[in-house]
RNA sequence: GGCGCGAUGGCGGAGUGGCGACGCAGCGGAUUGCAAAUCCGUGUACACGAGUUCGAUUCUCGUUCGCGCCUCCA
């Protein structure tokens, strides 16, 4: 078996993974705020963190593996929102919440085996903070408890900034009840209209933080093997994450640090002011394909910036559309090739696992490149579903199959005015017609 | 300014000290009434300049250009 190797933004290098315990690896990536709907940017750590679950799955066992995603359901954008539209925020986090697993779904994402939420973990908030408090990491000021940085030798290892350049490169104002430029918060106060829970520093509501170190804490232990996320949470999410669980623990807090790079539209960072943001619920809402898209995401290294384009998701298609075709009707085979297993235990290299799916575009390998394809949660459907869906738009099959006996019957004829004219009518539809050797053949374009 | 990443053919994207991965698109052919699908064939690609070497796209140094982060952000 080829061990894993993971690129660890700790130690800037692949290394090769070491579980704690393989019959328990832990891994934990950092989910959704849900106050709208997820982002294709969103989606990349999704899909590619769901690559390195299945793997971490192949290769230690289904039941040997604990795969957490969050569900951050308390923060200033959601009562922002919720203020908005006048309702509570779990009215707007758990709408959102919904339609993201809906989206993740779409994706073919696994299920994490656990999907915590912040607001499920003031408990074990409090009890950190106290804990941090009592050993001199953190102090309350003004209604806030706040993590005194300085008092943390070695904060700052996994960004690689030092507390100065933080405070001289820093673009906020400091708080007046800082004691330190550099502190951050681990709970600030609640007016009488914001949500706020009971504490032993007044009503109030956690920091952004804290709940990842709570959660991890409370399901999975004080240290875990994987942790992973968007690199732009290495500083400060992940830095802060640090300095709370290790402060309050004393034991390493994560093993291996992983981070995706971002995602581009067109070439150029997705906003809503250029037009070219694109919401996954969106995308599958008018007609993307989830299979797709799993696959544009996958085609870059994880790593690596990816551009994401319509053309791209579409040309993907045509990809799968060939792989579909070439195992129609083929038994996967039982085991996942090994050179796609192995592209994939190096850091993941997708675009080299794609490549070796590829490889095996033969008939005679058409049950080896099932496998690797499922494996990658690719071909997750028959390849009549693929092709034909559950209804096409604006027409019955039967239409569909009438037209085409039309079709032949004017073909029979020699009537070849008639019969391009039937043709083009369903390629208006989106129909594809494929005449074969006996029968004519149609799918959805 | 600090930290970090990258530059491969029309596009995407592996990889390697010496034989032009792979996919998409394009082009030619087979097949087809015509298409579609399929099959066969088809490309003087490795930012620039030095250095190391018998030999560098691959290693070293430099240059240029592009990108991300530096307390909203996947």
């Amino acid at each position: 078996m080829t061990p894993i190797r993971i690129y660890n933004t700790l130690a800037r290098e692949k290394q090769t993974f070491t579980p704690i315990d393989p019959k328990n690896v832990r891994l934990y990536v950092c989910g959704p705020t849900v106050y709208d709907y997820a982002h294709i940017g969103n989606a990349r750590p999704v899909v590619v963190f769901d690559m390195l679950f299945r793997l971490l799955r192949h290769v230690y066992g289904t039941d040997h593996v604990t795969y957490a995603r969050n569900f951050t359901d308390i923060d200033d954008k959601i009562m922002l929102r919720a203020a908005d539209e006048g309702v509570g925020i779990k009215t707007i986090s758990k709408r959102y919440e919904k339609a993201y697993i809906a989206d993740m779904k779409a994706l073919n994402a696994l299920d994490p085996t656990l999907t915590p939420r912040a607001t499920e973990h003031l408990p074990q908030m409090i009890k950190m903070m106290q804990a941090l408090i009592e050993k001199g990491h953190a102090y309350e000021a003004e209604g806030h408890v706040m993590f005194h940085v300085p008092s943390m030798e070695n904060y700052g290892r996994l960004s690689r900034h030092s507390r100065d350049e933080l405070v001289a490169g820093s673009r906020v104002e400091v708080a007046p009840y800082k004691r330190d430029p550099a502190d951050f918060v681990l709970w600030k106060p609640s007016t009488e209209d914001q949500p706020g829970w009971a504490s032993p520093w007044g009503r109030g509501r956690p920091g952004w933080h804290l709940e990842c170190s709570c959660m991890i804490e409370k399901h999975m232990g004080t240290t875990i093997d994987i942790h992973a996320g968007g690199q732009d949470l290495i500083f400060p999410h992940h830095e802060n994450e640090i300095a709370q669980s290790e402060c309050a623990h004393g034991e390493t807090f994560v093993n291996y640090w992983m981070h995706n790079g971002y995602l581009t539209v067109d070439g150029e960072k997705m906003s809503k002011s250029l037009g070219n943001f694109h919401t996954v619920h969106d995308l599958i809402a008018s007609g993307e394909n989830g299979e797709a898209l799993r696959l544009s995401l996958l085609t870059a290294h994880y790593r690596q910036p990816v551009d994401f384009s319509l053309s791209t998701v579409r040309e993907q298609k045509r990809r799968l559309d060939k792989w579909y075709r070439l195992t129609d009707g083929v038994e996967a085979a039982d085991t996942v090739p090994a050179a796609v297993v192995d592209a994939l235990s190096d850091d993941l290299n997708t675009p080299k696992a794609l490549s070796e799916i590829d490889a095996l575009a033969d008939v005679a390998t058409a049950a080896e490149l099932k496998a690797a394809a499922q494996f990658m949660g690719l071909l997750q459907s028959s390849t009549d579903e693929w092709f034909k869906g559950d209804a096409p738009d604006g027409i019955t099959v039967e239409e569909i199959e009438e037209l085409i006996a039309a079709r032949n019957q004017a073909r029979a004829e020699k009537n070849f005015a008639e019969s391009d004219r039937i043709r083009d009518l369903l390629t208006e539809k989106g129909i594809v017609l494929e005449d074969g050797a006996g029968a004519t053949g149609w799918r959805k374009a």
